[in-house]
DNA sequence: GTGATTGATTTTGTGCACAATATGCCGCAA
DNA sequence: TTGCGGCATATTGTGCACAAAATCAATCAC
């Protein structure tokens, strides 16, 4: 499953090349794979070169990823891979809290026996993904299947809000996983929620929706910075990535 | 107080005429006057020459709006003016009822005087416009109210989001204003919900913002269209605007 | 050595001309 | 009249060249 956003930008789909939500989607995956790091900078006719396309092409990805903060675009600057602070993480799990909260809540008097069978099915994936080590599609499947509830609820104004928090997320993962803590990534969790929805029991289902939730925040190392580091965040600096990797330059 | 996105687009604030945002807030508020109906084409070049600007800038514009929901974007065939479905607008309202809900809640518990005076001032000027008949002014104000409430919620990323959705209701009511109904929007609405504010009554403020956008709605003529008008809303046309404006051509 | 200034270079921003596509019109045939 | 090309026009899409701005480095003054 697709972002919607990276959907909506006017795609020429055959012909001439890769289009601009083939660039989003590359730029998008580098960020999730580490491979580009908070604060990277991202030079237009770098990535233009190394995907074959124009600058105008990137210029249009880089607008979109910026409407979704996953980069930051900065007049006459150019663009950075956006650093979320601790404050914006900590609102971004809150808001999904009460938007998938309200989500499960629907969903949970709805749900279908078909429907039962696919998020199973997904939790079953997923689970086979982590236990094969193939942790890039493994997150995406987890992504995914948030995803998919807040279809299943039908309402596609909500879906739309919740595809932007749920994109940003990883990279706020991504940038204050906390190193003490495994990144099991709560699979017993969704099983849970699927449960309690199977049964019905919206206010059952509703609390699992927020437990996993709080559970991946609480996998994060979220506290206050120490004075020292202070001035970093304030330029929105980060310690340095420490490896280059194929894209990331400069 | 303007919307988030608008003030997001690169802009590059004093010489050589108006930029992106301009544009952008020219348009949307044509469309808040009924200047622009939905289903209206908005043709680049004249739009340009209009603005005194390039069709680049009008073409930044345009994509803001389209993140937006306000305009529609059709590959090779232009801009059109968004009109909202139905069901879009059912589930625009839902999702606002969850999201403002959540808002008020928050906010009730920790709500200051000095905020309470801010909101009681809003809807004081709010009601002095909608008195004088200023009914542009008084929907701007009436909006900006649930711009406020949000920002003193203090989640970023929630405002964020009601900030879009803010941001499309007014296309949608205006599409599909029930001509019957007055249009007295509900002010007495705003006022109750800051005395349960005040009142440091969570529940009774959750409530009175559910009900005021619910009102809000109910004021819509939201039943599914006789078959006989089905083929309209299918092929996105609507029953043609009566008066051509300004800006509005073909 | 520290900090400021200037100039060279890199990088982003934009207007314009042309290409690609859609639209509307007219004629023609059934 | 209706339906179907095909041409003329209008409109959107895009690459390129140049302009504007920022970055970097070296020099110079203190």
């Amino acid at each position: 499953m697709k972002s919607a956003i990276a959907k909506s930008i006017s795609d020429h789909p055959s012909e001439s090349g890769p289009a601009p939500a083939d660039v989003y989607a590359r730029i998008y995956e580098a960020v999730l794979d580490h491979r580009l790091t908070p604060g990277t900078k991202l030079k237009e006719v770098r990535l233009a070169e190394l995907f074959g396309v124009t600058r105008g092409t990137v210029r249009k990805a880089f607008a979109q990823l910026a409407t979704m903060k996953i980069v930051e675009l900065r007049p006459n600057r150019g663009a950075i891979v956006a650093s979320p602070s601790i404050e914006e993480s900590r609102d971004l799990f809150a808001a999904r809290r009460t938007i998938e909260g309200s989500i499960v809540d629907t969903l949970a008097r709805r749900i279908t026996r078909a429907e039962v069978r696919q998020l199973t099915s997904l939790i079953k994936q997923e689970d086979q993904a982590y236990r094969r080590g193939e942790m890039r599609a493994a997150l995406k499947l987890s992504v995914d299947f948030h995803r998919v509830l807040a279809d299943m609820a039908g309402n596609s104004v909500l879906a739309g809000v919740l595809d932007q928090l749920v994109s940003r997320t990883p990279l706020v993962v991504l940038a204050y996983r906390d190193p003490a803590q495994s990144s099991a990534c709560a699979n017993r969790d969704h099983a849970e929620l699927v449960e309690a929805l199977a049964a019905h029991d919206a206010d059952r289902a509703v609390l699992a929706m927020k437990c996993h939730l709080c559970n991946l925040e609480g996998q994060l190392d979220l506290r206050d910075p120490a004075p020292g580091n202070e001035l970093a965040t304030i330029f929105g600096l980060v310690p340095m990535p420490k490896a280059p990797a194929s894209i990331h330059q400069n």
